[in-house]
DNA sequence: AAAAAAC
């Protein structure tokens, strides 16, 4: 039993309540759809809406409307009547759900193994819970003490002090408990199931957020529980206010087998396939039992099987850009009923590679407007020009920054050791040789090329080796991925494939055999390790190759705790005297720290680039000379680097 | 420059 107790409501509630109290200096936010705009909102936008006309606080600290006669069945309410619908009343039972005035043929919202046990259904405007289901259950949660589901204990003391900052308008207490309220009783069961005791910090802000309907920006450090923190809120409101009927105007066909268009109340898009999938398994386990089909489609896997899959249901979808966008063409998926709207790794999303396609999505489709949507992104790092480009995909949203202002982790000890390419293999075979934790390593190479190369030479070794990139086929890809997470092979050579989101668990360290050309790619490369509150070590091997991260990496190791090799700085002022690079005062990228962390709009300098240095980052001021100037400029001491790393010639 | 993401 590790399942801890649920209370503290009072101190909850009070605490909630009072994060709904606005800056009376600030005028209430008031949703962009209570202005007086278009169509059908969910009830729960008007949720937030903090005592604006017509609402009065409720105990709960979410606003109830003061007069509002319940809606009739199957009736069509005007937008201004449905606007005043929240919350679900009493006599709100029989409408569509969501104060929507259209009604689902039957059987939908559920319908679906309705009275299978772990499947509930919504009925008559109540959410009915499925029976348990034992086997389900193991499925989903697994049992005590197994190794790929257990979700490696987290570490709460040490979230205890991670300093969170959160900007914007309006910003709402953090919760501190898994409690009802805010959290719906059917969910707050699965949080249990699934062994989390105490919300992560990132959750603990995002639920309230969420709830009261504001956009986020969220950067917290990885491993993390960001996955919950976007998951937890949503569904939970999901299960309390229900489906959404699907518009009147589409091919649905009705028919239980006919051809039918999906309609997701939640969309989830992530940058590869094997983060989509992870988040459809955590997906799963939290709505256990609940009227919400969690579904996903990603590309590489087999349509026709998604399809129908699609038909059994699908209220939160979890999708790769290019699957989705070719369901939506084939008339499969609607984006009409959308709400809620995830990016996860949102700095990747947005992109040069993707930034298009999630464009296409959101603004090409039938997605519902950025008011009239939520809009949540999530990442570990979020460069500022970044930031500048997704607000165009946010409305007054609530900027939040967990742990170190956009460093990494302290649970994870990092290294660098100098290595030129020609004794990187032998490097890499000592570290393996010398691994006595008997946990997973990961080792990160830049080209799908070298991943194959490497794994093959590993394997010579007699190395228990596989490997993962673009070009292997799904099947591969995830046959090595469960191979990796087993055991069974507990090295895994990877490109920037299995960079990002992805949570294995027992990972002990990570080699950079290849560093990437941004810090920001370090960060959630070595985040694959030191997960959930547990320690790591990453190796990162540097040659002068790397030469262009030099100090941005300093500046991060620094940030995070972490020796700072002398050769490393001497290398890194070195190259700004070598002439050509101007050291980051020249680059005009002001100082701080590329990979974000700070809200962009609290930046003095205005419109981005160029600003003064964020605080907490000072003495870094102007270039290089100056900042590092202490350190042997002159290419003195510790130069080259120490013979532990091989003898390399430097140069 | 490479990687990822649809067929």
């Amino acid at each position: 039993m590790t399942t801890g107790p649920i209370n503290g409501l009072d101190g909850l509630e009070a605490k909630f309540n009072s994060g709904m109290k606005l800056n009376p200096e600030r005028p209430a936010y008031v949703p962009p759809h209570m202005r007086g705009a278009r169509g059908p909102a969910p009830p729960h936008f008007n949720a937030p809406a903090p005592a604006g006309p017509g609402y009065h606080q409720s105990p709960t600290g979410l606003p109830t409307p003061a007069t509002t006669p319940p809606q009739s069945r199957g009736s069509y309410a005007p937008p201004a009547a449905r606007g005043a619908a929240f919350p679900p009343a009493a006599g709100r039972a029989d409408d569509g759900g969501w104060g929507a005035p259209r009604r689902a043929p039957e059987p939908r919202s559920g319908g679906f193994g309705g009275g299978q046990p772990g499947f509930g259904s919504w009925k008559n405007g109540q959410h009915v819970t499925g029976a348990r289901n034992p086997r389900l259950e193991k499925e989903l949660f697994g049992e005590e003490g197994d190794t790929v589901h257990q979700h490696t204990g987290i570490n709460f003391d040490k979230y205890a002090d991670i300093p969170v900052e959160a900007t914007g308008t309006g910003v709402p207490e953090p919760v501190t408990e898994f409690t009802n309220p805010p959290i719906d009783p059917v969910l707050l069961e699965n949080i249990q199931y699934a062994r989390y005791t105490t919300p992560t910090p990132v959750q603990k802000y995002s639920l309230p957020i969420v709830a009261g309907g504001r956009d986020l920006m969220a950067c917290a450090q990885t491993g993390s529980g960001k996955t919950g923190g976007f998951l937890f809120p949503i569904l939970s409101a999901m299960f309390t206010y229900g489906p959404i009927a699907p518009p009147p105007d589409n091919s649905y066909g009705g028919g239980y087998n006919s051809r039918r268009k999906a309609y997701p109340t939640a969309l989830i898009l992530a940058p590869t396939r094997e983060l989509v999938s992870q988040i459809h398994d955590e997906a799963r386990k939290f709505a256990y039992r609940s009227w919400a089909r969690p579904a996903v489609v990603y590309g590489g896997a087999d349509i026709g099987q998604q399809i129908r899959a699609l038909d059994r249901g699908c209220d939160l979808l979890s999708a790769t850009p290019g699957r989705l966008v070719d369901l939506i063409e084939r008339g499969r998926i609607s984006l009409a009923n959308v709400k809620y709207l995830v990016l996860d790794e949102a700095d990747r999303m947005l992109d040069m590679g993707f930034e298009p396609q999630i464009r296409q999505i959101v603004e090409g489709e039938d997605m519902p407007g950025v008011h009239d949507r939520q809009t949540l992104m999530f990442s570990a790092t979020f460069p500022k020009e970044i930031q500048m480009l997704a607000r165009s995909f946010l409305k007054d949203y609530i900027f939040l920054s967990v742990g170190r202002v956009g460093s990494t982790s302290e649970n994870i000890t990092q290294r660098i050791e100098y290595v030129d390419d020609a004794d990187k293999r032998s490097l890499l075979l000592d570290l393996l040789l010398a691994e006595q934790s008997g946990g997973l390593t990961l080792v990160f190479v830049e080209t799908k090329r070298m991943a194959d190369s490497l794994c093959d030479f590993l394997q010579a070794q007699r190395h228990y080796a596989t490997s993962i990139h673009g070009d292997r086929t799904q099947r591969e890809r995830e046959a090595a991925l469960h191979a990796f997470r087993t055991g069974q092979a507990p090295i895994l050579v990877a490109t920037a494939v299995a960079a990002r989101g992805l949570d294995i668990p027992n990972v002990t360290h990570v080699i950079l055999y290849d560093l990437p050309t941004d810090v920001a790619e370090y960060t959630h490369r070595i985040g694959r390790t030191g997960r959930a509150g547990n320690t790591g070590t990453s190796t990162a091997f540097f040659n002068r190759n790397n030469l262009n991260i030099s100090r941005e990496l300093i500046d991060l190791l620094k940030e995070a705790n972490q020796v700072v090799p002398q050769w490393l700085i001497d290398v890194s002022s070195e190259r700004s005297f070598g002439g050509g690079y101007g050291g980051r005062g020249g680059r005009g990228r002001g100082g701080g720290n590329r990979s974000g962390g700070r809200d962009v709009r609290t930046q003095h300098g205005g419109g981005g680039f160029g600003g003064g240095a964020p605080r907490g980052n000072g003495g870094y001021g102007g270039g290089y000379g100056g900042g590092y100037g202490g350190y042997g400029g002159g290419g003195g001491g510790g130069f080259p680097p120490p013979a532990a790393s091989g003898g390399a010639s430097w140069w």
